[in-house]
DNA sequence: CTCTACTCCTGTTGGC
DNA sequence: TGCCAACAGGAGTAGA
């Protein structure tokens, strides 16, 4: 679910619970998601203090004062939800409210400032590992990660130079985190559209031009959905409980049927199957 | 190396 | 109302 702009909000919505403060406790209340957790996990996390959380690709990274760091995946049904950051002083009573904890509540972090973070994730593709922070740009779930799509590594020179000889659908390649990590289902297809490329286009084949507007619509289609608060389709919250507000803007993504946005353009937009996923796509004014 | 199909898991939706 | 298949924002892995 989560795809790069979803995971930067909540990224920035942990922060203000988070951020320069101890893990009072952790409780980790199944043995897995994905993976195993790592051994001990819970103890190793229990008073810990966040000093920075930290964002790579669709990765949250909490690096602690133990000298390890926190790696925290949301797969795709995965939320991590704050409460009580502003809970109010009532006298008498020592805890802050919370609410009770629901199915799928996988992860508990009460921080010593008194709110509480939760992991529910009922798909349980998620992950949570931990690693020396010194050691965490070569995790085997980052080593390969290919540039952030925000950063100055990012380019259509870059993408000139990795996709040059490929023949496989630029929107599968798109999708492969080697070639630029972030992007998922919902903004590759949007950022096609607004690039106007055929979804079914060998990335080889692309024209330079074409690339260059291709890489300036995967930075704009991020900025603005990071903007709106990420896309809410089902699970997705943000880190308040907040839904984002950026599937109003969407221009193809889930709308099948639909007419075509683009200024001009009488096309209507289509669903195809691409590697077992949906592209939305309109075959009049994307070639 | 490149590419596709399959897999993990739960929940929701749409057709009959 | 019930049943069942299709589908969902990810991505590692096996195999062609």
């Amino acid at each position: 679910m989560p795809e790069l702009p979803e995971v930067e909000t909540v990224r920035r919505g942990l922060a203000p619970a988070m951020e320069g403060q101890r893990i009072a406790l952790a409780e980790v209340r199944r043995p897995d998601l994905r993976w195993p957790f790592p051994e001990r996990m819970a103890e190793r996390l229990t008073g810990a203090r966040v000093d920075r959380l930290r964002r790579r690709s669709k990765y949250i990274l909490a690096d602690l004062d133990t000298g390890e760091s926190l790696l925290i995946h949301l797969g795709m049904s995965g939320r991590m939800t704050v409460s009580g950051l502003a809970a109010p002083y009532v006298p008498g009573q020592f805890h802050h409210q919370h609410p009770m904890p629901e199915k799928h509540d996988h992860v508990v972090f009460d921080m010593e400032g008194g709110a509480r973070v939760t992991f529910n994730d009922p798909r349980r593709f998620g992950a949570m590992d931990l690693m020396p922070t010194a050691t965490a740009d070569s995790h085997p779930l980052l080593a390969a990660l290919g540039p952030e799509p925000l950063g100055n590594e990012f380019s259509a020179d870059l993408l000139a130079l990795k996709l040059a000889g490929r023949k496989g659908p630029i929107k599968a390649l798109l999708l492969d985190q080697k070639l630029v990590a972030g992007l998922g289902n919902i903004y590759v297809c949007e950022a096609l559209h607004r690039a106007h490329i055929h979804p079914e286009r060998a990335g080889g084949k692309i024209a330079r031009a074409e690339l260059d507007v291709l890489a300036t619509e995967i930075r704009l289609v991020l900025q603005e959905a990071i903007e709106a608060g990420g896309s809410s389709l089902r699970d997705y919250r943000q880190a308040d409980g907040e839904l984002g507000y950026f599937q109003h803007s969407f221009r193809v993504y889930d709308r099948e049927t639909q007419p075509c946005p683009t200024p001009g353009c009488t096309g209507t937009i289509a669903r195809i199957v691409q590697s077992g996923r949906s592209s939305y796509y309109c075959s009049r004014c994307q070639r």
